[in-house]
This record gives C-alpha cells, structure tokens and sequence, in this order.
DNA sequence: TATGAATGAGCCTTCATTCAT
DNA sequence: GATGAATGAAGGCTCATTCAT
C-alpha cells in the first residue's frame, strides 16, 4: 500500500513505520552529538528532516524519544557484537582456538572503538537520574547478550579440551574484561595489540595446560 | 589559612576557603543525585545553606560548579585508591604477593563500589558534549593514576622474582580490568570472590612459575 | 431533505444533513463538559464518530463549531420554555391564575436546572471576549423569548381582570427574575418551594385586589 | 524599608506585597478584556509593567494569577456592595424605608453595571471547568454576602413594623432579584427606572399593609 | 467524501545570571 | 560579602488547520 517499495524512490521515508525508524536515527545521531539536555527537539527534527509536531506524532515525548533511540542502537550494536562472537561456532573442536580468539577480541575491540557503541554506552549512562532502567536495559542489549554467547562458545571448547575446565560465565567476563578494559587507560591504542596481549593472558590463565595454578606447587 | 580554626565556632563554614568547599560539596551532592542539567543553581545553593548569588561569588557559573565539583571528588577518590595500592610497599620481596593483592583487589572493589566513585565516573562522562576535557581529567585523576602505583608496585615484585618478567603498566591494566571488568556483568557480586578470581587468574598469567605460555608446547 | 430515511439504516448518520447535526451535538457535549480553549477538535470528531478533517468539512472552524452547536442548543432550550410558557393559554379567563403560574413556575424552574440549559448560558457568557454577538443572541432565543410569550399571557390576564393592570413586560421580569433569582443564592433549593414562593410575591404585587400600592393610603 | 512611602514616590510599586498587586490588577484587566485563554502571560507582564519571570516570582502560575486576580476583585466589589447595603443602618425605626430602598437599588444596580462587577461575574462562570470552586468562592465573596447583609437590614425593618413578618434570607433575595433580574432583558434600561420598579414591587408584596394576599378573599 | 499524516505558530514555564540593598 | 528580586533567553508541548490518499 505505497511503502513496500516507497524508500526505494530516493525520497524520504513514506511509510508510517520508515517515518518513524528515520526520526529515531536522527535522534540518536543528535543526541549522541549533543546529549540529552542540549539537544532541543526541533534539532531532532531537522536531522530527520522532519516538523517538530511530526516528531510528536511518532513519539511521545521527548524522554521517550532518548529512550527509544538509545536502546534501538543498543540493540544495533549488540548484534553487530554477537554476530563477531558467533563467528567462533567455526572453531573446530580440535583446532588450537587462539587465532579464532585473537579475531573474536580484534572485531570486538573495532566495535567498542566506533562511534556508535561508544555514544550508546555515554547516552544509556549519562542520564541515568532521569532514565532510571536505560542503564540496565542497554547493559541487557549489550553486555550481557555478548557475555551469554561468548560463555556458550567457551564452555565448548572447555568440553573440547581446548581450555582447561572453569566455569563459563566468570571466564567470558575475564576475556572481555582484558580485552577491553585496557581502552580506559589508553583509548587509542592498536586495537590489535590489545586483543593480542588479552588473548594472550587469557590463555595462560585459561589454556588448557593449566591444572591447578603454576608456581602453587 | 584562615580556615584551619574557622569551623571550631560550630556555624556554617566561615572562611572564605570553607564557604567554598561547603559550595562545592553541596553542587557535587546534588549533581550525582540529580544530573547536570536537572538541577538548578538555587539548588546546590541550599544544599550549600546560602542563598544564590552567594554561589555566584564563589565559583563564576554553574559550569565552573560542576567541573569543579567533580575534580575535586575525582581527587578524593583517586587519594583514597593510591592509599590503598600503596599498602602493597609492606609486602616484602620474600612473600608470596597473593594476599597482598587479594587485599588490594577488596579494597579498591568497595571503593568502586560506593556512591562517590560511582558518581565521579558516571558525571565525569555524562557531560563529555558540554565539558570535553573532564572525562579525561577525571580519569587522569583516578584511573591513571592508580595504574601508575601499581605498575610502580608490580614492577618492585616482577624484580624480586614474585612476579614472571612482563611489562609493568599492561600487567597493572590487566589487573584491574579482571577485577573490576566484572562489576559490568554482576554489579552486585561478592567484591571479595570478584577479588578472589582475580587475582588467581592474574597470577595464573602473570605468577612466577610463568615461563613460557603453558600449553605451547 | 435527504434526511428523513437516511438514519433507518441503522448505521450512524448518513445523509449530509444528519451528520452535520450528530457534529454540532458532539460538539456541544464537549464544549459544555470542557470549555471552549480546553476543547480540541479532535475530541468533537472523536464524540461525534467523525474523524477531524470531517468536522472541518461541515464547518468552517472551530469558532463556527462552537457558535453554531451553542445557537442550535440555546434554540432548543427556548423552545422548551415556551411550550411551558405557553401553557397559559389554556388558563380560561374566568379561572384564577395562580395555579397555572405555579405550575409554569415549576417547570421553568425545572428547564433552568438541567444541564443543558446551564450549559448553554455559560458557555454563551463565557467566550463573549471571542465571541461578541453570541451572549445576546442566546438570550435572544432563550430568555427575551420567552419574557415575550409570558408578557403576551399576562397582558391577556390583566384584560381579563385576573391581574392588575400594567406594563407586561416589566411584569413578566418581575415574574421571572422572583423565579430564577433565588437560584443564584441557593442553587439547590426546591424548585417547587421556589415556584411557590414566587408566585406568592408576584400576585401580592401585581394580583388584581392591588388598587394603589397597600399602606400609602 | 523602602515600602513604606515609596509608592508614594509616583515611581512603580516597590514593596513585595505592592509589587505583587499591581499584578494581580494587570491580571484582573487583561482577563477581563481578553478572556483567560486568549490571555498570554506575557501580556499580564506588560499591563503590569514587569517582566514574564516576575510574574511567576509572585504567583505559581497562570491559573494561580486568574484565580487571585478573581478572587481580590470579587472581594473589592463586594466591599462596595456591601458599603452600599449598610447605608441601610441609617434608616431610622419610624421612617418609611422606601427612600432608603430605592437609593440602596440604585446604588447597587450602579455597581452591577460597572466593569468589575460584570467582568468577575463572567470571569468566574466562564472558566468552571477549569477552576472548580472558583464560581462558588466569587458568589460567597459577593451575592450571598450583599444577601446576608440586606437580610439583617430587612428583619430590623420587619421587626419595626415598616414591613410585614417575613423570612428575612428569601425577602432579600427577592429584592436583589426585582433589581437585577431585569438587567438581563433590557442591558441598558436606566438604573433609576429600574430600582423605583424593584422597590414598588417588593413594597406592595412586602410594605407592612399587607395581611393576608389580597385577592384571595 | 472521509481520513491519516504533517505542519506552522504560539504559549507556559524554567533557569542562569545580574542589580540594588 | 551576602541576599531578595528581576530579567533575557530558550525549549517542550499542543493544536487548529491543510495535503495527499
């Protein structure tokens, strides 16, 4: 009924659902510019080439716009993270998985590092006094589903024997801690080095060598 | 100073210097309760016990109140960390330096896990449209400046042998990214198994009896 | 007309003529619920089952649709009245009046309490800043109406020696400002009593025995 | 300090409480010409000769301004009536009060018929729905106290003989009615005409010659 | 003809900041 | 130096009205 192939004309968004989608992309993109506060609806409107009533018409407010264009770029970015994750299902069970690691942690970092991870993690923290679940709620889209697939991918390879037996979920969240937690301390650095020098000491923590801690006995 | 003997009188801050401090403790209280743009210079002034234009002598607008406001608290709690890696100088060379980042990894756990430190983060970034240098001043005065120390601290134990040779600062990144990485997953986990895990994978990786990667070979 | 059979369908007004006055019913649902500024032109479209282009393409504006619903409902309330009013013509003229005014008291009284007729003066009086002709025109169909078909029957009483003589239509105010007055002071009274009491007053006054006024001589 | 002579000075009020009435007056003649909704703030400011945040620095907001507004006029005109009604107490125990009545009725009629009495009568119907008590507080401030006023007058008259026993509440009631209700037929008759009508009336039903109705033996 | 969607205009309200005391 | 009061500027939201279907 006109939008099935109505975008496909060059024009701006026609159908209700592509008018909607493009006012919430403008959204985010102003907001992550500017932040909540400063960011004036009209603004909003502009990006999306828009009336600022029109904005209205499709959102509810202004607070529900933040909320909703947060958490639809949270879920953007959470599943550009666990398609790179599910990348691991290639490892075969008898093949040292460290390049597929070592990859796994590259792509992962070329997310974190982009504009639009970055401005959901700001976006869903800062307003976090005025948006009291967004927090949490981008956390689900984000961390946690990423934790949930790489503990799957981990536990196999432990069951493969290609990690020494542990627990999934505190092992998913050490890799991703070293991977990622070393951007707070020097945000430009190569991503590959990091993720090298994270899979490295995941490995030795992890590897399947490891019985009981080295140097304990 | 003038403010050294000022407060004895049991009124409000007299000294110039107290009336300040007063002003700023008061702006950084309402600002982690209630975000930038939600609270309105009337209220840090009450907060603060004086009236508005009063603010307005100490400090020249509500931005130099916030940046301010959440230096000085990024100072509190950046000292308040130092204090506590620095306890790892009383581990002598001839000791397992387990327990003694066991202890460290507790402590720094409860202090991110209090309001303050909480709150310096979360504002530092939230308003990094309206203050670009302040998420990187306040990390400058907390984050860096722990890993510092604790480079200092793990570079002293990799000489004594406690430690396998490695590179101080990543060493000291991976260290604090295991222990607090999880905090993202399980904000409210048990800091001391948090810590507990952490150090062990730590060691795993970075202990003594580390030659070459286990499982290489 | 168009009208006549058009509703027989069962469905809701069809022909041009009926939908146009289910519009101005809506509207002055609303209005008289709401006010004028309270009231949005969606909401008369939402009571009338209309959607709001419609309403526009009935009438001209929102100014028309509160003009119009207002004069169509002050016509129904006069027309009320004076089929009340005009009771009195019944009243032979051999007969004494005070029954039949008592009983027209009564049922003005009974007309000026319900809803409608109170909506239609407030919602007269109260726009008169937006609407400058249509206080004086309500009170053209409703009020000097009615004072008009009464001044008519009391002239005839007076002919007929069942009142004293006198100017009708200061009479018939007189009549009608002892009936309504009171309900100014005491909206909830029996309209029976007031009815009563009125009367009472009206033949001491204007009763067919009074010569000169009593107790001048 | 300062408030004490300073309006005397010609300049603009200074005091708090002055400043806060020039308000409100602009408030009331803005109302009263344009209607509560065609009001802006803005114009309230202007008419009082201050700025928009001024206004809100006084009162809450527009509602709170229409309502005090209405309020204090609804208090002014009746202290007038009442001022009016109280002339009455003069009237001497042996003198026939018809000269007393009818001054009173003129009087009265005057201040009915001036721009204040007319505008808080309006402005309190018109906006019922939207200020729920607000018709009721204007009427006690005005009609029911001229009502208890004229009532204690009218029972002194009684109980002197100068008017026959009756209830002294719907006595006064008739009167005001005899004497306004006319207003609504004929806007612009003349108000001396209009009160030496009312007063003949109420005296012939009322003056103490009266026993029994005459006519109905 | 009836409707869903879009828009231009306007208004209440808040707040950082500055005088005058 | 500290305060009460005043203001200029700005932004969220609503709504009457009009296209395009």
């Amino acid at each position: 009924m006109g939008s099935e192939v109505s975008t496909g004309a060059g024009r701006k968004a026609r159908g209700r659902e592509d008018r909607r989608q493009a006012i919430l992309d403008g959204a985010f993109a102003v907001f992550a510019r500017q932040g909540y506060a400063q960011t004036c609806v009209q603004e909003v409107a502009r990006e999306a080439g828009v009336a600022k009533p029109t904005v209205y018409n499709h959102l509810a407010d202004k607070e529900s716009l933040y909320r909703e264009a947060v958490e639809a770029a949270a879920d953007r970015v959470g599943a550009r993270c666990l398609a790179v994750v599910d990348a691991l299902r290639e490892v075969a069970a008898d093949t040292d998985p460290e390049e597929g690691l070592r990859t796994v942690g590259r792509e992962l970092l070329r997310i974190c590092h982009d504009e639009e991870a970055r401005a959901v993690q700001r976006l869903a923290g800062a307003e976090a006094a005025r948006f009291p679940g967004l927090e949490a709620s981008a956390r689900e889209r984000t961390a946690l589903r990423i934790r949930s697939a790489l503990a799957d991918r981990l536990a196999r390879l432990a069951l493969a024997g290609r990690l020494r037996p542990c627990e999934p979920e505190p092992a998913a969240e050490h890799f991703l801690a070293l991977l990622t937690g070393p951007l707070e301390y020097r945000p430009d650095a190569d991503p590959d080095a990091l993720a090298e020098a994270a899979v490295d000491v995941f490995l030795r923590a992890y590897g399947p060598g490891a019985g009981p801690r080295p140097g304990l006995g």
